[in-house]
DNA sequence: GGGATCTGTGAAAACGTTTTCACAAGCACC
DNA sequence: GGTGCTTGTGAAAACGTTTTCACAGATCCC
């Protein structure tokens, strides 16, 4: 909070938020010998809050030194070169200059030498927000991720960046937490901020405003089933993977195969357990519902949900587990009871997490294509963005066999 | 690649990079009645590339509706409301339209409300770019992150999210991947686009490019130990982590305590090893050059770490690891060779990985408080971006005692 | 009651580009 | 050698805001 001298319109200046609040009264005594009326305005310089608009009354005489020192506006002293002055400098029109930076039509020789060389000279490079006003386009990409902690979708995130790399395109990514509030703010945000294409990791927004978005902007959904969409959806097939996980199981003899499911309601898990289920229907196994826990993907409640499992007291020789943090709590239960792994109980996860493979013993998971995801979806979405469609597409899952499941004898 | 029709300078449109690349060449046969020039230009719409420039001879006559459907510009269509509309809606001038949007500066009431109301029924939210040219301001922090998908970076990032959720700042996050092209390409990427401030989380540019870039704008160093500056940087104290974790060793009465590192010559990795022989130094103990072997903050690289430590033949009743998968790795080979943990020799990692209370036994290791640095340099930025100077600041860990160091007899 | 100051508002300039438009000179062809 | 297309280029408009500037009416104070 700051008062900037007195004597005129006085300014209440509030850091907080940068809003600037103007409280009008009567004037006290000028500073200097003119008088200043100060449009209220939200320039926030080196500390100082300064007038654009201070007026010295004709007759006033100049500002002293004194006053146009506090008066200066010092980022204006680092003033970036323009197209202009590079015009100038090579005797070429701004229009010619533009033609040159932009290789779109043909210019002559000398000039776009001259050009170059100004360029050089002045170390100038163009003004992206001014370009974008005038294109239209901001040659931005808005990320929505949920949860970037998370190496699931840390790696996404990542991989995005990385197929973003040699384009003209940058990612925006923002981090909605898997909060209703925060996702539609993030989204507001980006399509204020007038990102070309969106880009959502997953998330639970409804499927309705989702399709409110892509009628305004190019709109990619990845890491997440949209049945409603027969385009611009890219997922893992999490039915797939569960299957080959049970599959693996029921192949080394297990046949009581308990559950541990991630957050109830998201179709992710819905379609793990519907692809576990299906492999156990296909060897004629029938699936005891005391065998299914409810867990939400995170480790401290697959704790919880093992010892409800163990407190159930049903026979299993195996658990699956919708992914590796949930096998990683589980782990650490069995191991507190005593229960052996994998002689007694055999697990497998859903992800590959880099630390599962140094899990006792290394855990058998599903692991996901993440990073590859992450690449397909920003070729994707540059392909959208040059108007071919993208067709839905559905990455399939690989078994990684560790240690972490036991062969029964079955006899 | 497309060809719009015949008959006047053609177009060759390049797919992979949007580039337009004119041809010229005679005309041969115009269509329809009128001819053309076109302007060779960047604009790709709906899949055709349509020319801005279309001139009818005069006397040619309209357009067909058949040709007017293949130039327009759909897009176009979905213009979005502009300030002006507003205003004309709201009987006022634009400029009063402005100020009361930014609120700041006195509007009678009712002219205030016409414009509310104005905005509310054409839905007008205005554009940020246009805002961004006249203010010099993007209101975006530039976030150069490396490897987005490990958890601590992860979690940084997410912290400066977070941070920044309640501001009117966005953060543009980048992923250098702990390459130098990348980083530099980063770094020019997000200065083209005017980002008002830059924060870089960790990383190994050197502090000469830093201290170029801190002149042109404000810059927060976090993540990364920066001696040559005095402030604008957040750092976790590695030494006094380090110093705690060896210290607890030493007290459960270990002498023996072999080292593994991070990545040699980065300053993190350093201080640790410094804060780790502080400790033993203190009790006079010496530590054996054998007992220190080289790593780089990898599981896989742990374990080959691992190897060799146990190649060596030397004794040692405990291992500081440079962090927690690092002591994953470590673990695993124990686990191979049926070394006990932690009955025959206790590990101490650092980092406190979501998975490290889950690891059998569950790991005593050094808490870094990320996503705190990460909140904390979200504030600092908009604190330097409101003018005031941010003091350096080091973030202290906590050790977090878990089950993998056993208590010696020391008899 | 009258000069000085305060207040609210619209017109217009500014931000830094790209694109349009107009034009002049060059070329090709009958 | 004239007609008509092609080519290169500069002036100016446009993108959508914010901020400046000017002005008129209101208020204050001696």
């Amino acid at each position: 909070m700051r008062w900037i001298g007195d004597g005129f319109r006085s300014l209440f200046v509030s850091f907080f938020d940068f809003r600037l609040v103007a409280i009008g009264r009567r004037s006290a005594a000028p500073i200097g010998i003119w008088s200043h009326w100060k449009e209220v305005s939200s320039y926030a310089r080196s500390g100082i809050w300064i007038g654009k608009r201070i007026r010295s009354r004709p007759g006033d005489g100049e500002l002293s030194s004194k006053h146009t020192d506090y008066l200066q506006d010092d980022r204006a002293l680092a003033k970036k070169t323009t197209i202009r002055e590079i015009a100038s400098k090579a005797r070429v029109s701004m229009s010619t200059v533009s033609r040159v930076l932009n290789g779109n039509s043909f210019v002559e020789e000398s000039k776009k030498q001259a050009v170059k060389e100004a360029v050089d000279a002045l170390n100038y490079s163009p003004n992206a927000v001014a370009r974008s006003l005038v294109k239209g386009q901001t040659y931005t990409i808005g990320v929505v991720s949920n949860d970037l902690g998370s190496p699931f979708n840390g790696k996404i995130t990542q991989g995005i960046a990385m197929g973003l790399q040699a384009t003209k395109y940058s990612p925006v990514i923002v981090d909605a937490l898997w909060s209703k509030e925060m996702s539609t703010a993030a989204v507001e945000s980006l399509v204020a901020r007038s990102v070309d294409a969106l880009i959502f990791v997953g998330g639970d927004i409804p499927v309705e405003e989702l399709d409110q978005l892509r009628k305004k902007k190019p709109t990619l959904v990845i890491a997440r089933e949209l049945p409603e969409w027969s385009s611009d959806n890219y997922f893992i097939d999490n039915f797939a993977g569960a299957y080959s996980a049970a599959q693996y199981l029921i192949k080394a003899g297990h046949r009581e195969i308990a559950f541990v499911s991630g957050i109830e309601g998201r179709l992710d898990s819905k379609r793990r357990f519907e692809g576990f289920n299906q492999a156990l229907e296909e060897h004629q196994i029938t699936f005891r519902e005391e065998l299914y826990v409810s867990s939400d993907f995170t480790a401290p409640s697959a704790v919880a949900a093992a010892e409800t499992l163990l407190e159930r007291q049903s026979d299993f020789s195996a658990v699956f587990c919708c992914n590796d943090q949930t096998a990683f709590g589980l782990r650490k239960v069995f191991s507190d009871r005593g229960l052996r792994v994998p002689e007694e109980v055999s697990i497998v996860g859903f992800d590959d997490d880099p630390l599962s493979a140094y899990m006792s013993p290394p855990l058998t998971t599903v692991r996901q294509p993440v990073k590859f995801l992450g690449r397909e979806a920003a070729k994707a979405v540059v392909n959208l963005l040059s108007g071919e469609p993208v067709d839905s597409q559905v990455f399939k899952p690989e078994l990684i066999i560790r240690e972490s499941v036991t062969k029964l004898d079955t006899t």
